[in-house]
DNA sequence: CTGTATCCTCCAAGATACTG
DNA sequence: CAGTATCTTGGAGGATACAG
């Protein structure tokens, strides 16, 4: 998932900073902890998954909700404004699957590779 | 048209960089020239629509035509997958129309005016 | 008219270390 | 476990001046 080699960083859609968007759908199908998220988004620093989920909170597109305990516990969840972004999103991933080749073929004949 | 006092700039879906989608939407009735861009695109600076054009055209979203003659005239046109995008846009909007004022309410409450 | 060439500022993003 | 504190770097974006 989210797998670097895929390049999907390259679409020209982007949903609010680079981790936005992926976030939201790593909520997609229920609540996740701050370490779970930090699996599928691999490579992401603490600080920078930190700033984003403020981000989202601060934008009211998921809850923050801590557990009491002898081990800390957050989870986070989509809130319904969050989980209304899932159809744009898809939207976009649509266009991108549909024009991927044309927008690839279209970078490398200007000589930009990857 | 892209009134920088109508906060457009604040959904969080955006294409491109900071100009790209407003571009695309100049072009959306016809081929436009480089000047008559920077009129609806208010304070861009000649660099930027620059660098904004160049990469709408390495990704094969326009195209870039010189006309010879006295006066310099350069226009630049849509194409067919520059045009393609409009429909992940509209979703876009569609969605930021929807849900704009619960994304500046939740903002408020954030503590985040504007 | 359609750009280049410089210079400057700001901030996203990452790396690393540390804390309750 | 779930962050915060610092530091660094790259590039976006803008201002201004100049060029073909």
């Amino acid at each position: 998932m989210f797998d670097p080699v895929c390049p999907s960083g390259l679409t020209p859609i982007r949903f609010g900073d680079k981790w936005y968007g992926m976030i939201i759908r790593c909520l997609e199908h229920g609540p996740r902890r701050f370490s779970e998220l930090r699996v599928p988004l691999r490579g992401i620093s603490a600080k920078v998954l930190t700033r984003s989920l403020r981000a989202l909170e601060r934008d009211g597109m998921i809850t923050r909700t801590a557990y009491p305990g002898p081990v800390q516990r957050v989870e986070y969840d989509l809130t319904p404004l969050g989980r209304s972004l899932l159809e744009p999103m898809a939207a976009a991933c649509a266009w991108a699957e549909k024009h991927w080749e044309e927008l690839l073929d279209a970078r490398e004949a200007a000589g930009h590779p990857r």
